[in-house]
DNA sequence: AACGATTGGGGTAATTCGGGAC
DNA sequence: CTTGTCCGAATTACCCCAATCG
C-alpha cells in the first residue's frame, strides 16, 4: 500500500487511436464505448477524448502471451 | 504525432475473419475453437474476440522454421 | 498563423455474435 | 467428434468533412 502524492497526479492517458490499436479495432469504436459508458473518458478543452490506462489495460484481460 | 508510450501494449490481435482465413475455415469454426479453449481470445467491449497473432501463427506450424 | 495528423459526428455496409439443427 | 450453413440481432468498419491537437 504505498500511497501516492497529493497534489500530483500521474495519470496516464491514452489517445483514442492508441486504444483502438490495443483492441485492434477502430478509434471510432473506441468512441462508441467512450459514448456507451463503457469506459472513462476525460475530455480535453477541445472536445478530444482521453481514457486512462490503467482502465484500458484492466479491460484488455485475459492477459494475451507476450510475443516473442 | 502523439508519441510512443512505451507502457502501450504491442500485442497484436487478429479477428475471426482473419483467422478463418488463415486456415481457411469459417469465422463460426473459429469461434468454437475460442469456446473450446483451443485458443486464446480476446474480447472487446462488444463482444467480438479478438486473437494473439503470434497465437495463431504458433498454431499455424509448429516450428516456424526457415523454409527453402 | 500555418501545417500534418488525429478526432469527432453522422450514416450505411460488412462482420461477428449466439443458439439450434443436420 | 468436427465442420459448415441458417436465422435474427448487435457490434464494428469505412465513407464524408470540420474542428482540434501538437
Amino acid at each position: 500500500m504505498q500511497s501516492a502524492p497529493s497534489t500530483t497526479n500521474v495519470t496516464s492517458l491514452l489517445t483514442p487511436g492508441e486504444v483502438a490499436t490495443m483492441f485492434r479495432v477502430d478509434p471510432k469504436t473506441v468512441t462508441r464505448w467512450a459514448n456507451a459508458g463503457k469506459i472513462t473518458a476525460v475530455r480535453t478543452l477541445g472536445g478530444h477524448r482521453r481514457f486512462v490506462e490503467t482502465e484500458i489495460r484492466g479491460l484488455l484481460s485475459t492477459v494475451p502471451a507476450q510475443q516473442g
